[in-house]
RNA sequence: GCCGCGGUAGUAUAGCCCGGCCUAGUAUGCGGGCCUGUCGAGCCCGUGACCCGGGUUCAAAUCCCGGCCGCGGCGCCA
């Protein structure tokens, strides 16, 4: 056939009286009355009516032949129906069958049947059909476009880092190792290093793309591979990323709340408005408050996923920053307090999940070597980085945002696999 | 990796504690039948399952041991 559709669900309704329409998509009910047959077809915007009679003897065969999750293209007109969802449907003089599914079934597609999340992700295509699977990656997507227009707003340009690296780039976090010609490589872990050089060439630069951790890890919230929302600005300090950040973040909210309504309440989720500025809590407060409350923590430990579901029931919070750790638990590259104890840095919290975390950048070279010294890390594998700083790095900071933690959020899914199309960790390489 | 819980038709579950009445129930799907307005359509008939191995017992889906797999919590993870 020459033309797949001419109008998607979202496009018909019962002002179209009349119109002659193709419309394509999925099997997503039938229904058989004996003399009425009803097919709902379903495409990406959602499900509307197709009306057989019996009398119809070529599209009752079609009826009885398609099974669900089968592609058509139907040619037809468009009836007001009260009758009828959404008040009308659409009356076929045609149908053309793309593709029949095999039955039964892997998973229900319909939301009638639940499923285990195992058993979703082994049949994710068929599970991403579901309402869920649409609402979820439609609100991401929004979030995504969001966060970009607030960047490019704010004067930032997207880039792209090396993905393929020669070594770790922060100690800590296990690298999955790659054959490169014979050499020594890894999949980055981040694009932290890369991204600070190019804020020394454009002051403020933004990326989107993966990232890979070959964690033992195996909780709701760490994969293998995700998708890391970078930024990185020059002449500016932790303070001036946070507002950035936050800025970014009131806008997804919005955006998601403004267009996504109907995907919200499908997913049965209050996404609340987010008020700047968000409060930022000291780290050392952030104990003190923890401790008081019976908590068994000390200065300098980090803090667990309990002792952050308690912190934001005790502060009140559902959004907020915790600024100002212990600069021995951060990296080399954190602008360390005049204090020497703690650091300018932060994470974003929501609820108790760690969304995102950054800080101010050591720009000066001899701070650079010796924090790396203090780690035990080599200053001459980081010579691709530290030669830049001997030729005018300005001040930076930066963070790095999970972006499926940031679905997480917006969604109120109970985890970040929901927010991946085909996730990876330590159990899952396929599909 | 540790702790907890679990593994029954394609999918989701009941049954397990207290072994026999399980010829393993229900929903959905699938096959067949009835019905001209369904909208989780309805009604009737049919179909299909106890993770693997060992043990206890007259008898094991059910109790015990081992394994594999999964989920949750924690740990690990700037």
């Amino acid at each position: 056939m020459s033309r797949y559709r001419t109008h998607l669900s979202s496009e018909l309704g019962p002002h179209l009286d009349g119109t002659k329409v193709i419309v394509a998509g999925w099997i997503h009910a039938k229904r058989d009355l004996g003399g009425k047959k009803f097919l709902l077809l379903r495409d990406k915007d959602g499900v509307m009516q197709i009306v057989i009679d019996r009398e119809q003897k070529d599209l009752a065969e079609a009826f009885y032949t398609l099974s669900l999750e089968s592609t058509i293209s139907v040619v037809g007109r468009v009836r007001a129906d009260s009758r009828a969802p959404g008040g009308f449907e659409v009356v076929p003089s045609s149908i053309v069958i793309h593709s029949l599914a095999k039955a039964p079934l892997p998973i229900d597609v319909s939301g009638k049947v639940p499923a285990d999340i195992d058993t979703r992700f082994r049949e994710r295509v068929l599970d991403l059909r579901r309402d869920e699977g649409r609402a979820t990656f439609k609100i991401l997507s929004i979030a995504l476009r969001a966060i970009r227009e607030e960047l490019y707003n704010m004067g930032f340009i997207e880039i792209f880092t090396p993905k393929i690296v020669a070594a770790a780039t922060e100690g800590g976090a296990a690298l999955f190792p790659v054959a490169y010609f014979g050499r020594e490589a890894y999949l980055a872990q981040s694009p932290q290093l890369y991204k600070e050089l190019l804020a020394g060439a454009f002051e403020r630069v933004f990326e989107i793309a993966p990232a890979w951790r070959a964690e033992e890890s195996d909780t709701p919230y760490h994969l293998s591979e995700f998708i890391s929302v970078d930024i990185e600005m020059a002449f500016t300090n932790y303070e001036g990323v946070m507002n950035v950040l936050e800025r970014v973040v009131a806008r997804v909210v919005k955006d998601v709340r403004e267009l996504a309504g109907r995907e919200l309440k499908l997913l049965n989720h209050e996404l609340q408005e987010v008020k700047l500025p968000i409060k930022r809590i000291k780290y050392s407060d952030a104990v003190r408050v923890l401790a008081e409350s019976g908590e068994k923590i000390e200065l300098g430990e980090d803090l667990s996923t309990p002792h952050l579901k308690k912190l934001s029931e005790l502060i009140e919070e559902d959004v907020y920053f915790i600024v100002d750790w212990p600069d021995k638990a951060r990296p080399f590259y954190t602008m360390p307090k005049e204090d020497g104890v703690f650091s300018e840095s932060f994470d974003f919290v929501w609820n108790y999940l760690e969304i995102a975390s950054g800080s101010t950048r050591v720009h000066r070279k001899e701070l650079l070597v010796k924090r790396l010294e203090e780690r035990g890390l080599n200053p001459e594998n980081f010579s691709f980085f530290l030669k830049w700083f001997d030729y005018g790095m300005p001040p930076h900071a930066g963070w790095g945002m999970g972006l499926a933690r940031l679905g997480v959020m917006l969604t109120g899914a109970k985890n970040v696999r929901e927010l991946t199309a085909f996730p990876r960790d330590k159990k899952r390489l396929v599909p």
